[in-house]
DNA sequence: TTGTAGGCGTTATCAG
DNA sequence: CTGATAACGCCTACAA
C-alpha cells in the first residue's frame, strides 16, 4: 500500500508551487503551456490522482447525483438507470442509486442520505404512497435542484419529466373501443401517483368520447404485481356482465393476467381484448403478443440526467422549464384485435 | 441558500470544544452521556449534517461501494444491484454504479474512474470480452479489496461470488438425456467466461457420462442476444440431424428462440426439449413454461456487498475465502417433459 | 506567468 | 471526560 502522490509532491519535484501544479492540472488558462505539458507528464509518471475530496470540500461541490426509484429490478427502472448512467459517466458525474422500494419511510431516509451525501441533483421517481413532498424541501432550500421523472410530484421547484400519461391511456382506449369491445375494464395502480391517474383520465375520456358509460366497477386498484394480474383474471370470471376489454396499466401485470385468464379457458382477443403499458420484453413473449404502450425508458433517463447536468453547468436552467414530456406510441398486436385485418 | 451548520457553531454555541463535539456526534465513549444528548439535539435542531468530504478527506475512506456491470437493464443484474442496494444501504454504505456495456475499453475506463473516486471496495462482473485483468491492478495494489460476482476472473486476490456452473449445465443436460433427448445441442455465450465455459464443461460431463458423443456442431457460441435465439432456430431447422434437445444458456435468449422454434411448426417438447438458464420471468410466460436453471440473484448481491462491507469492517477477511459459490437449482417446466409424467 | 497563505470541516493525537 | 492543535489535499484571493 504506497503512499498517495499529492500536488506537493509534484511541486517539489519540479522545484514549482502547488498552486502552479493545481492550476496547470485543472488546464487553468494563465499557465505556460510548456510548464503544463511538464506538470501534465510527470504527474501521470508518478501516478498522480486528483484527490476528490479535499476538491470537493474546497469547491463545495461533489460531481455526483443522487437517483431514487420505487425498485431497481424492473425492466422499466433498469432501464431508465442505464439511460441516466451513460450520460452522467460521459459528463464524469457519478451515480449514487437507491430504491424506495414502494415505502415512503424508506423514501424518506434515502432522501436524507442523499442530502447527506450532497449530491449535486437529485433525480427521483416517488413511491407508491408518498403524499407529502416534505423530505424534498431541504434540497431546493439549500439550492440543490431537484428533477422528477415518470412518476412525478407537485413540487413548487421540481422540474418533471414525463409522457403524457392521459392521451396514452385514451389511445389504449379509444383502440380497444376501436375493436368493437363496450364493457372496458381497466386495472390500475395507486390513484396518488400521475401516471395512473392519468392513465385512468385517458381512459375516460375516450369511453366519454365514444358514448359509452363510465362505470365504477370496471376500474380495479392494485399494486400492478403479478398476483394482482391473476386475481383480475378471477375476478373477471365471477363477473355478471363480463367485459370485453381489458386495459392494464404495466404489461407485466398484463401478461400474468392473460395467462390466468387463458387457462380459465377464454381467449384472447375475441372473448376479451387486452392492451397493456410499457412495451416491456415479456409483452412479445406471451400468446397472443400483447398490445401496449412503447414507453422511452432509456430516453427517459437520458433526458433526465442530462437536463440535471445542463442545468448544473450552466448551460440550461431548469427552474424555468418545469416540465418535458417524452414521445410515447401505441403498439398495436394481437392481444387486441378482434377485427382480424392483418 | 442558507449557509452550513458546523461542528464549530455547535460548540460555539454550548461553549465546548470542536472535538468534543465531533466525538459525541460519532457516538464516542469517552464522551458523558448527557454532553452527548444535549449536543445531538442542539445538532439536529439546527440543522446540521456531517460534511462527508471533510470526514472522508480526513478518515481517507469513502464509505462508497463501487460496482461494474456489463450491463444495469437485464433482469438478472438489476435484481443482483437490489439486494446489493438493500445491504449497502443498511450498513450506510453508498453504491456508485457504472456499466461497461459488455466492452473491455469502457470497463477499464470505469475501472479508472472508480479509483479515482476512491471506492473503499469494488464489486465487479466483468464484460463480454474481457481477457486481462490488468485494469484491476490498481486496486490491490492501493489495498482496496476487489470482489467479483457471476462472470469472475482469475486475479490473484479477487474473491470471487459464483454458482456452481458446471454442476448446473450438468444438470441441465443430465435432465434432457433422462428425458430421452439423445441430440442435445447447445447455445452459449464467449467461453472467456466462466460462466459459459463451466456450463458446457457440465454439459459435456453428462454427455460423457450417458455415453454421447460430444460434437462440435452442437455447440452454438453467440452473444444469447434475443436475436441469437431466432438465428439459432433457423440454424436447427437446417441441420440434416436436427436436435431433440436444446440447452440454451440464457431465458431470454431460449424464450426468442423457442418462439421462432414454434413459429416454424416445430412442437415443443416434443420435437426438440428446451432448458434455459436464469429462472428469468419470462421463463413462466413462454409457453410452453421453460424448464430453467434458479440462479439467486438478489442473493448473490446481498451476499458480494455484505462479504466485501465486512472485510471493510474488519469483521472478515475476504482475502482468504477467495470464492464463495451459491446454491443454484433445475427447475422443471414442460418446456423439457417429453415423458407426460407430472 | 507564478508564488504565498489561508481555509474548506473533520478527526486523531496528545495533553490536561 | 474534555480541550488544543495539527493535519487531510486542494483551490483561490492576493501579491509579486
Amino acid at each position: 500500500m504506497e503512499k498517495e502522490t499529492t500536488i506537493y509532491d509534484i511541486a517539489k519535484l519540479l522545484n514549482l508551487s502547488p498552486a502552479t501544479v493545481s492550476r496547470a492540472l485543472n488546464d487553468h488558462p494563465a499557465i505556460n503551456s510548456n510548464t503544463k505539458r511538464i506538470i501534465t507528464a510527470t504527474a501521470t509518471e508518478m501516478g498522480y490522482r486528483s484527490n476528490t475530496f479535499a476538491s470537493n470540500l474546497r469547491r463545495q461541490r461533489t460531481n455526483t447525483i443522487g437517483v431514487i426509484v420505487p425498485r431497481l429490478n424492473s425492466n422499466f427502472m433498469s432501464t431508465v438507470l442505464a439511460g441516466m448512467e451513460k450520460v452522467a459517466n460521459k459528463s464524469s458525474y457519478n451515480l449514487i442509486i437507491s430504491q424506495s422500494l414502494e415505502s415512503v419511510k424508506k423514501e424518506v431516509a434515502n432522501a436524507k442520505t442523499m442530502f447527506n451525501s450532497r449530491v449535486d441533483g437529485l433525480l427521483v421517481s416517488v413511491a407508491y404512497d408518498t403524499e407529502k413532498t416534505d423530505h424534498f424541501d431541504a434540497f431546493t432550500k439549500k439550492g440543490v435542484p431537484l428533477l422528477f421523472f415518470d412518476r412525478v410530484l407537485d413540487h413548487k421547484q421540481g422540474t418533471s419529466i414525463v409522457i403524457d400519461n392521459v392521451k396514452a391511456g385514451y389511445e389504449a382506449t379509444a383502440h380497444l373501443i376501436g375493436q368493437g369491445c363496450r364493457r372496458i375494464m381497466h386495472v390500475t395502480g395507486s390513484l396518488k401517483r400521475n401516471v395512473y391517474i392519468d392513465r385512468l383520465e385517458g381512459y375516460r375520456l375516450a369511453l366519454l368520447e365514444a358514448g359509452l358509460p363510465y362505470e365504477e366497477e370496471l376500474i380495479r386498484m392494485t399494486d400492478l404485481s403479478e398476483e394482482a394480474g391473476i386475481e383480475a383474471a378471477s375476478h373477471i370470471q365471477s363477473m355478471a356482465g363480463r367485459p370485453d376489454g381489458l386495459f392494464i396499466a404495466n404489461d407485466f401485470c398484463a401478461v400474468s393476467c392473460m395467462s390466468a385468464l387463458k387457462r380459465a379457458g377464454l381467449s384472447i382477443p375475441s372473448d376479451i381484448a387486452v392492451v397493456g403499458f410499457n412495451n416491456d420484453p415479456v409483452s412479445t413473449v406471451i400468446e397472443p403478443n400483447l398490445t401496449t404502450i412503447d414507453y422511452p425508458g432509456e430516453k427517459m433517463g437520458e433526458v433526465a440526467a442530462q437536463s440535471l447536468i445542463n442545468h448544473l453547468n450552466g448551460t440550461m436552467n431548469i427552474q424555468t422549464t418545469n416540465r418535458i414530456v417524452l414521445h410515447s406510441e401505441l403498439i398495436v398486436r394481437e392481444s387486441s384485435l378482434k377485427s382480424a385485418i392483418f
